[in-house]
RNA sequence: GAGAUCGUAGCUCAGUUGGUUAGAGCGUCAGUUUGUGGCACUGAAGGCCGUGGGUUCGAAACCCAUCGGUCUCCCCA
């Protein structure tokens, strides 16, 4: 029998692990800039304080553990008993009180409401860890897969989002990553509901013009249509969508059409405020990345303020990052009015990105630094001991496992990227130096043994 | 949850209207080569043709089922 991986997994080769590792360190390194502290928080959740939060889709693709203990003969019978009631769509708890948390929000809303007390707020913090979804796996789309969070909950202070968008900013350059961060607001959106008769609406015009990108006008009209909007109505609508031009020109287009609302004015000026803070603190680049995208709606459920998502230009890929505020994220939990907002990174979507591009810088996969060629028994002891002196030293070293000839240990560090040989044979034993080659340029010098250990690698 | 498509060597794939013993390239291992690699040449290992049933004198190929991969819709990162 062969093994498999469960579907929607993935196994990571070395070469993969580094690559992941450079977009995961070059995240946490400016989320640390940005003053933001790590929290990890387990794999498993209590079932119920997952439930509910990610709407009926969301629950059903919620990966639940199953108790342990069902087998014991003594109660089989009540383990039939709560089987026919989740037939029936009841609880599950007796069969299952535990699930695999499936995004990273819902178990930081649930720390934050644990920890009240003691938080120092406004508190700044990113997490780095893996989710599980009972979805059906597609490109780009996993059943285990990383998130990169980072949320401020605590503060309504829009200086917040204006250090996200920085965030994202930095990080994406860092990694050579050409992006546009597109910003909307909730309360834009809200008002253009008002506009078209109420805020029961809101959901049904959110839902169909988040498509727009992918069915096109038409389609768009066709939907709404079909969820109840008017003719009138969808005419403002398209009117809305069709607002085109640079983010002033849209913004004052924007103005003229739902500026008189209050919802409408706040809104507007949550994005103005941003604009006019980026500017001066960054150079003029950042208006080529940051733009208003006022048919951006970001899902459903709790964003109540500034939206984000982030495309990577010139990739046909889905976003590489969103987020957004949200007033009331704790309130679930028993904490409420704890407003917040926070942004993630696509970790998968980066790398898929990070690789069409050739992003990924050659060092990325340098792990051992200098390979010892073993020559025979002496000599490998001695290249043995300067092996060691040497990972003392920092400097990331291996000694081929037996003495073989040169063809083999040579390939063996072509294969593994080594960029140095120490070659150190009869000869060198005797004049007790060492021979130092640089395998990419095929160049080597006859160093004594002291050079070596202070040879800068 | 609905649909499409593909499963042949470790990997990428050939395999003629169903016909003897299933092939190639890459990779692996060994040798040419016991003091200088990437190249070249020679050779070897490696397969229940995803699995189970059926049609047939005969199936990798055709039919059914099943499992797995990939992709689309829904939804999402």
């Amino acid at each position: 029998m062969k093994p498999t991986l469960p579907q929607g997994t993935r196994d990571f080769s070395a070469e993969v692990v580094r690559k992941r590792n450079y977009i995961f360190s070059t995240i946490r390194t400016v989320f640390e800039l940005y003053g933001f502290q790590p929290l990890e928080t387990p794999a498993m959740e209590n079932l119920d304080t997952l439930m509910g939060k990610y709407g009926e889709e969301g629950d059903k693709l919620i990966f639940k553990i199953l108790n342990n203990g069902l087998d014991n003969p003594a109660k089989h019978a009540q383990a039939k008993d709560d089987f026919e009631k989740i037939l029936q769509g009841k609880n599950t708890k007796e069969l299952t009180e535990r699930a695999l948390r499936y995004d990273l929000t819902i178990p930081f809303a649930r720390y934050v409401a644990t920890n009240y007390g003691q938080l120092t707020l406004p508190f700044k913090r990113y997490q780095i860890q893996p989710v599980w979804r009972a979805d059906r796996p597609q490109k780009g789309r996993y059943r285990e897969f990383y998130q990169c969070d980072a949320d401020i909950v605590g503060s309504n202070s829009l200086l917040n989002e204006v250090e996200l968008t920085n965030i994202y900013y930095t990080v994406f350059k860092r990694l050579g990553i050409d992006v546009e961060i597109r910003i909307n607001s909730r309360k834009i959106l809200a008002a253009l509901a008002e506009l078209c008769g109420g805020a029961d609406k809101m959901m049904h015009i959110t839902v169909a013009i988040d498509k727009l990108d992918k069915i096109g006008m038409e389609k768009v009209k066709e939907e709404l249509s079909q969820r109840g909007l008017n003719a009138a109505q969808i005419t403002t609508i398209e009117n809305y969508l069709l607002i085109e031009g640079n983010n002033e020109e849209k913004l004052s287009a924007l103005k003229k059409l739902l500026g008189h609302l209050d919802t409408g004015k706040k809104g507007i000026e949550e994005i103005e405020y941003i604009f006019n803070y980026l500017p001066s603190s960054f150079s003029n680049g950042y208006l080529d990345e940051l733009t208003t995208d006022f048919t951006l709606a970001r899902g459903l459920n709790y964003y109540t303020g500034i939206i984000f998502e982030v495309k990577a230009k010139g990739v046909k890929i889905g976003s590489i990052g969103g987020g957004g505020r949200y007033d009331d994220l704790t309130g679930l939990f028993g904490v409420p009015n704890v407003p917040g907002v926070g942004i993630s990174f696509g970790v998968d979507r980066i790398y898929d990105v990070m690789e069409e591009l050739k992003r990924f810088p050659g060092e990325v996969q340098i792990g051992t630094k200098v390979l010892f060629f073993n020559l025979g028994e002496a000599e490998s002891k001695v290249a043995f001991s300067l092996m060691q002196q040497l990972r003392d030293k920092g400097v990331a070293a291996e000694i081929f496992h037996e003495n073989s000839k040169f063809d083999k240990q040579f390939k063996y560090a072509d294969k593994k990227g080594i960029p140095y040989a120490v070659i150190i044979g009869s000869k060198e034993l005797q004049q007790e130096n060492c021979v130092l080659k640089d395998l990419s340029k095929g160049e080597q010098w006859i160093l004594n043994q002291q050079e070596l250990l202070k040879y800068n690698f």
